[in-house]
DNA sequence: CACGAGACCTGTTCGC
DNA sequence: TGCGAACAGGTCTCGT
């Protein structure tokens, strides 16, 4: 579900209820969704040996990563597809999706609820351990058009992936990566080292354009997802299949990227003939 | 190096 | 109504 507004959305919402607050229980109801330490019995009991009276010192982000600074460690999470993190009463009943629960002092908890299963939590020491490898932020002021040229032209790839290639760029997912095309008026598939300086400054601007727009509106609630945000009346082209273009009206395609579901407009981002 | 397929999971929606 | 297929905001690993 989350991608960089989503978990942006999630964080700050996060904060004020837990910054400052002292851990006193966890309960593990998934094993797999601790990352690290590792999940046997043994490292399970040192890990809640580990967090529990460690005090919530803030809560951040770091591309789709959910950041708590704890007292000595820090825990980070990743929601993936499905996982929310709430923040409810301790003695609530536990709900079927829960994967992780961390009791506060102040009575309530906060919970990881991941239906799918596919969301990870690091507890660690030295938090580049988990997220050192990502690539820039696209919203931090040293991300230019500039850098983001340079990164295509060093690279021969279709922009889709390489737009989804978190080592490349940090935060985007399928949602934001098609609406960042699609303002920018490229095609999915086009190889990244074939992209002008011009072009690299409008996906650079298409990419930042679609991330404001997302945080202004608290992101993307779609399904059963329900966060108050309302990114979702805003596309362009993501899920929009056989609606008209915002800018042409020509109705959106959906074809298959890197096995994504990938959204286009096929007048606006027209696909590069191949040329000798 | 770049790409596609399969895995990891559960729930919802779509088509017959 | 029922039932299987397709699909879902992500990422990893493997084979070519």
């Amino acid at each position: 579900m989350p991608e960089l507004p989503e978990v942006e959305t999630i964080a700050n919402h996060l904060r004020p209820a837990l910054a400052g607050r002292t851990i006193t229980a966890a309960r593990l109801l998934w094993p797999r969704t601790l990352e690290t330490p590792p999940p046997s019995q043994f490292q399970t009991r040192s890990f809640k040996r580990r967090i529990i009276g460690q005090m919530i010192r803030d809560v951040g982000r770091r591309g789709k990563f959910v950041i708590l600074q704890l007292s000595t460690d820090t825990l980070l999470i990743h929601l993936r597809m499905s996982g929310d993190l709430l923040v409810e009463p301790d003695h609530a009943p536990l709900a079927k999706h829960h994967r992780l629960t961390l009791s506060l002092e102040d009575g309530n908890r906060l919970a990881f609820h991941d239906p799918r299963k596919f969301g990870r939590a690091w507890l660690v020491k030295d938090p580049e351990a988990v997220v050192g490898s990502l690539g820039p932020e696209p919203l931090d002021k040293t991300f230019t058009a500039e850098v983001l040229y340079r990164g295509l032209q060093a690279s021969h790839r279709q922009l889709k992936p390489l737009l989804l290639d978190q080592t490349f760029l940090a935060g985007l997912g399928n949602i934001y990566a098609d609406e960042s095309l699609h303002r920018a008026g490229l095609h999915p598939l086009t190889l990244s080292n074939t992209v002008t300086a011009v072009q690299a400054k409008a996906l650079w601007r298409g990419i930042r354009a679609a991330l404001r727009e997302g945080l202004r509106c608290n992101g993307a609630s779609i399904d059963w997802v329900y966060r108050g945000g309302e990114f979702q009346n805003h596309f362009r082209a993501y899920q929009r299949t056989g609606q008209p273009c915002p800018t042409c009206g020509t109705p959106i395609v959906r074809i298959v990227v890197g096995q994504r579901s990938t959204h286009l407009c096929p007048t606006c981002q027209p696909s590069i003939q191949t040329s000798s």
